[in-house]
RNA sequence: GGUCCUGUGGCCGAGUGGCUAGGCAGAGCUCUGCAAAAGCUCCUACAGCGGUUCGAAUCCGCUCGGGACCUCCA
């Protein structure tokens, strides 16, 4: 089998992935801010690196994923009055601080279960992490690459850059950044306009505060990931993840934070997933065309003729590369939901069916083509995780399985090792790897003997020709939502809408 | 303004210089008591203009369009 290859955002170039520790992956993903409710947007990383963790036990690794939580408030940092998310928001709702970061919390661990995500092995808070983001700053002031301005200390991005490529991962020019010539308001405290806070003095109404060596304040939005990874993933790890959108100034700003404090670059390799747009323009608070993830699942909102299935954006973003943009339209999640159903069916007939040995049938060019498209799933996956292609050959393999239930092609057209790869490759692909799961709930032995209780008085009334009996079950079924299909074979299957 | 990405058939989207990805929609056919599925077939596109090449959606240049980051942002 081929090499696992990633695209590293730092190089810029596909790189064959080797991890520090032979049979180990450490993995950091910036987590969400748990100031809000999290939208279509948030779910493209959380979805995509579930990918990739999966992926990566699927080869073996051991993986340990840490996904932070950001519950302590960010200011703004430049050009702004500087405020906090979270207080304000706070003071709004009228709840507490932390009562409302459980909130949403909650909320975004509902919708990542709902997504059919891999908890993370580790969840850490930012909040939690006050201690350990402290020592890091400090050890960056004792180093020289840090001051303290009024209760406030800043990273020194000229002297930093003097010696290291600051700006080389976001493809920015230091210059650039130093020489501005922009007049900005609120940073007088700083030496240059480049500088980022790593602790900031807190306003007397600001009410996440923690006591610190420079007095009354809270950390800097980069240096919670930055202590958080070194804490749990070690000063050297081997992936780190997150949105495009954080390359510069966050990720930009973790590299040096960490290079001072712990002696080398923090990541071996930086994944980067690219936005989801809305009529082309990136969804964002800032451009008002949000879509939250309770209006999907619910259909509540006015962009939406109804309401989608988790699964149903999971296999949507899916079904395009992790790097590139992926525009949302109700159309082409219609277009995902009928398609995911398509699959999920031919899948279940799949994992139903038996093999029975028959020599004269067996199809060489068939065998051949399926083999091909099987194989190719791990190409596709190892070359930078292309689930688009790896579906594509799924779909492919779709009708083979559809002929073989309806009996127009032989389950033994394939030989009795390539048919028990499909079963297996595609359990592996369809639910390990790919983390799709049904779409109908029907799991219930209950109804189920209640179906095929319908389901047989219907095969009697067609045996004797009573189209009236089989008709009215089907039609009043069809009323419940329920689906019932006659099938070539003479079986008839069932789903709900 | 700076840096970078991008422009594929009705829609969404893969695409490694040569071998029509795939999904959805549409059309026709087959199967079928009817229906729904399913199967088969068709729709063979790469913003425009040049260039490199035996050969370009793929490489280079220009033009036009779209977007991201440079401030919080997945």
């Amino acid at each position: 089998m081929s090499d696992l290859k990633v695209y590293n955002s730092y190089s810029r170039q596909k790189e064959v992935f080797t991890p520090l520790t032979p049979g180990h992956v450490g993995m950091y993903v910036c987590g969400p801010t748990v100031s809000g409710e999290s939208h279509l947007g948030h779910a493209r990383p959380y979805i995509t690196f579930d990918v990739i963790c999966r992926y990566l036990q699927h080869l073996g690794y051991k993986v340990r994923y840490v996904r932070n939580i950001t519950d302590a408030g960010h200011f703004e940092e430049e050009g702004r009055e500087a405020e906090d998310k979270i207080s304000k928001k706070a003071v709004l709702e009228k709840l507490e601080p932390m009562e409302l970061v459980q909130k949403y919390t909650n909320l975004f661990h509902w919708a990542m279960d709902q997504f059919n995500t891999v908890p993370p092995s580790i969840e850490p808070t930012a909040t939690g992490h006050i201690v350990e983001q402290i020592e890091m700053i400090k050890k960056i002031i004792e180093a020289g690459y840090a001051y303290e301005v009024n209760g406030s200390v800043y990273f020194d991005v000229k002297k930093y850059a003097a010696s290291h490529d600051y700006g080389k991962l976001s493809g920015r020019v230091i210059d650039d950044l130093l020489e501005t010539t922009r007049e900005l308001e609120g940073q007088e405290e700083k030496r240059d306009r480049s500088d980022f806070a790593l602790w900031k003095n807190a306003a007397p109404e600001h009410i996440m505060r923690w006591q610190s060596p420079w007095g009354v304040g809270f950390p800097g939005w980069h240096i919670e990931c930055s202590a958080m990874a070194t804490k749990y993933l070690g000063a050297q790890f081997d992936i780190h993840g997150g949105g495009m959108d954080l390359l510069f100034p966050h990720h930009e700003s973790e590299i040096a934070q960490s290079t001072i404090c712990n002696h080398s670059a923090p990541v071996r390799y930086w994944i980067h997933n690219n936005m989801i747009t809305i009529n082309g323009r990136k969804m964002g608070k800032s451009y008002n065309n949000v879509i939250k993830l309770t209006e999907l699942f619910s259909g509540n909102h006015p962009l939406l003729e109804k309401a989608y299935h988790p699964m149903v954006i999971r296999f949507f973003i899916l079904q395009t590369h992790y790097r590139s943009t992926l525009d949302f339209s109700n159309e082409a999640l219609l277009a995902s939901e009928k398609g995911l159903k398509r699959l999920w069916e031919a899948y279940e007939k799949l994992l139903a069916m038996s093999y029975e040995p028959r020599e004269e049938n067996l199809d060489k060019e068939l065998e051949a083509r399926c083999s091909k498209l099987i194989a190719e799933l791990d190409e596709f996956m190892n070359d930078d995780f292309s689930t688009a292609k790896a579906l594509a050959n799924i779909f492919e393999l779709v009708p083979v399985i559809n002929s073989m239930k309806d009996k127009t092609i032989p389950v033994s057209a394939l030989s009795a090792a390539t048919f028990e790869l499909l079963q297996n490759k595609l359990k592996t692909y369809v639910e390990g790897i790919l983390g799709l799961k049904s779409i109908t709930e029907a799991d219930n032995d209950k109804l189920k003997g209640v179906m095929q209780l319908l389901i047989d008085i219907r095969k009697e009334a067609k045996g004797k020709k009573d189209f009236v009996t089989s008709d009215k079950i089907r039609n009043q079924l069809a009323q419940l939502g329920i689906t019932l299909k006659d099938e070539k074979s003479g079986e008839m299957s069932w789903n709900i809408e």
